[in-house]
DNA sequence: GTCTATATCAAGATAGAC
DNA sequence: GTCTATCTTGATATAGAC
């Protein structure tokens, strides 16, 4: 058995927890490090800065998204109403188990007004789950309601996330995504 | 013209501003003190922390919403569409002209975790937003439905508000408000 | 009430040994 | 790839002169 080498997909997913539980600022590189079972000056072997770990750890949950959610608005062998299930189930699992929700919301708050390269990809990936929703619901709805629909449902998600962070109670999380279900006949 | 004492309110009315669009840990007790024309050291004949600021702030604003607009509810010589008319335009007065967002919801995402007296003070100011609300619903909608509306309607503001400071855009915002004065007869 | 000056600590980051 | 050690900066906070 060899000594563990810490992987830079290893250090991001600590990174992450860390980020989306204290923030970005409160979080240093010790605190990371320490979490990956290292010392500080270790983490610079695999990134050279913090902001390279915030920016990765935005693309890499923003990845995720794209390959396991938002794509299957795409997948047009399965109904719109399978379609929106999935969609809907998998959103769920991710952030019912998401301690400290949604790490690019949180961002879009703390720091997207500082730093334009988060805030482009932060955008991105709410610009891109719209986008998928509205191509779920475009088999029920013309193209403007189909678009005000999404982008309302994305908003109330992430308003929702906000609550069930602050009061530890997913029960109105957990209705939006049966009021999102029920709009695809 | 003696000279200006600064006032415990004027550097509260700074560190709002500066919380909200740059975050807590991201603003320093030089950059508030820079933006009351004092340096750092002098802060502390007014605040004996960053921490008491960082409160006192929350409850600043708190404050200022029940005592502006969640009296709105109450004021029972009011019809139910005015007060609910009232109500919106208020807050929109407020989050439209508010650079940076909702200092409460934006601190609730970066920080809640790690204050608990900054967690109370903020789950308070939306448990009494939602109450406020509530009060006005319950004029034709039962119990439950009032209260299932109110909190969903808050979460869909928070979520708007992030949506608006991220693509600088009001449109979605609005239509809440209009939303919500619909729900009164 | 504000200033100068300073104490103390922790942050991000780098150099070089192993 | 990780460590020890260190550099530099900026943070919160305090003491005491004016």
């Amino acid at each position: 058995m060899g000594l563990k080498k810490t992987s830079r997909e290893e250090i991001l997913q600590h990174s992450i927890k860390l980020f989306k539980i204290n923030g970005y600022y409160n979080t240093s590189m010790a605190n990371i490090a320490n979490a990956c079972g290292l010392i500080k000056g270790s983490i610079y072997h695999h990134f050279k800065s913090k902001e390279e770990i915030g920016l990765e750890s935005l693309k890499y949950i923003h990845k995720y998204f794209e390959d396991n959610i938002y794509n299957i608005a795409y997948q047009d062998n399965l109904t719109p109403k399978v379609k929106v299930q999935k969609f809907i189930q998998k959103i769920d699992d991710y952030f019912l188990n998401s301690e400290g929700g949604c790490l690019l919301g949180n961002l879009a708050l703390e720091i997207s007004n500082e730093n334009a390269l988060f805030k482009d990809e932060i955008k991105q990936y709410f610009t891109n789950w719209e986008k998928a929703l509205k191509h779920i619901l475009i088999c029920c709805y013309e193209q403007d309601k189909a678009e005000a629909l999404s982008k309302r449902y994305v908003a109330l998600t992430q308003g929702e996330i906000m609550m069930m962070t602050l009061y530890s109670s997913s029960q109105n999380y957990l209705k939006v995504g049966e009021k999102i279900i029920s709009l695809v006949k």
